[in-house]
This record gives structure tokens, sequence and C-alpha cells, in this order.
DNA sequence: CGGTATCCTTCTCGATACTG
DNA sequence: CAGTATCGAGAAGGATACCG
């Protein structure tokens, strides 16, 4: 992932593509949150649900099997036997905590400088 | 923007609050695809347009009015007399430009981990 | 506990045509 | 050049109820 300054163009496909793929995951209401969630380790559905508070268990749903579709988590079972399921992050979905750390870092950055005067 | 990372609760307020002003700007079809063509410097309409090519006027009106409220462009007219406008970053926008290549790493790792058997 | 099924509303985006 | 107006399709998201 290179881009040279001089190039205006940071529409090339690579970067694009990279953007795209970023996006996929991050874009959704609930999907940064999820990932958050489990950071601090694997989770079963209601754990999450109650840490979310206000999702509902069919979007819970989907945007699980949408992150996992993705690769950002696994879903797996808990016990050899058991109904009891855990979902847990990938090695690049735990990579994901330096992106949601930048993001919300600019986030807070842009809320306070639009605060003064906006500019 | 402290973290404590014994504390599993990234749902924290100020946290939520950031990542949402964030993705206020990132989400959205072309938001972020506009702020790395201004990334090189300010550019008239037709300048972004011929740029992201495939965007309509409408869409790219639109945008482009949003990230102004949201304080990431400045709309300004080049000419004292002109009609010409350009269209700038300001101090934050340009900010932006780390958390651009920041998702990009990350989109782009991503996607050659998930290509080995996405594991 | 860990989900699905159904239904419905709203928001997003694109195409196309037109304006000062 | 720099947009706006209108329309319509489809995706995203929520409420609620139910299932193994």
């Amino acid at each position: 992932m290179e881009i040279e300054p001089e190039n205006h163009d940071l529409c090339k496909k690579a970067f694009v593509l990279a953007i795209r793929d970023a996006l996929a995951v991050v874009s959704g209401k609930w999907k940064l949150a999820i990932v958050c969630t489990l950071l601090s380790g694997p989770k079963g559905f209601a754990d999450i649900e109650r840490l979310l508070a206000t999702i509902s268990p069919r979007m819970l749903s989907r945007e699980l099997r949408e992150l996992e579709v993705n690769g950002t988590i696994t879903r797996h079972k808990s016990e050899p036997d058991g109904k009891n399921r855990k979902y847990a992050l990938t090695s690049s979905g735990k990579k994901l905590e330096k992106v949601v750390f930048i993001l919300a870092a600019w986030g807070a950055e842009h809320r306070a400088e639009s605060a003064n005067t906006h500019q």
C-alpha cells in the first residue's frame, strides 16, 4: 500500500478496493460496536445483546453473520457437546482495534474542532 | 480519549460519540472518495465529478453539502466576482488523511488474510 | 440460550432532465 | 460551470412474535 504523495489520484484500484473492504466492516449500524464488545474476549449471543442493549436479535444475528462471512469474527461451539456458541475475533478482526481507536480519536478531535466556530 | 485496557466496555459514552462522529463522515458511498480527491488541493465541482467518474451531480451535490455541514470541507468562491467555487478540506478534514490510510491499510491486510483460507 | 420469520418504514442511491 | 427537481428501486433497519 504505497501511495506517492504527488499522485493526486488516491482513486487507484488497490487503494479503492482496500477502502471498500474496510468500509464493508466499518459501515453498518452495529458492526463496529460488536467488534468492540469482542475486543475483551469471546462472547455469546446474549452477552453481546446485553452489552449493546438496544439491538434487536434480528439485527444482531444478521450483523454477526456478515462479520463472520467477511472474515472478521468466527463462531464456534464453546462446549464439544453444547448448544452454547461463542463469537470471537479473527486475527484480522483483532487488528481492528487500532482502526477503531484512530477513528474515535479523529472523531473526538473533529467534534472539538467543530465546536469552535467550525473552522 | 483514554481507554483503560482492562475496561471491556468500549461502549463508553465519549467513545461511542466519537465513533459516531467519525462514521458520519466515513459512511456514505462517496464521502471518503471526495475527501481523497481534495487531499491534493481545492477543487471545483466539475473536477471532483470527473475524478469520481461515475458519481451523479445530484449525489455529488448532496455529499458535498453534508461534508460542509459537518465541518469537513468548506465551499468558497475562488474569484471575488466569479461564479466558480472551490471545495477545500478544513484542518479537521485534512487530518482525515491519516484515518484513510489506516483504514486502507487494514482493508488491504484483511483482504490478504481472508484470501488464505480465511484465518 | 441462540437464534428465525414476518412485516413494515425509512433512508440511500441512481437515472434523467432541467436551470441560472 | 455548478448545480436543483423529480421519481423510483432497493437496501437498511426496527418491532414483534415465535422456534429448537
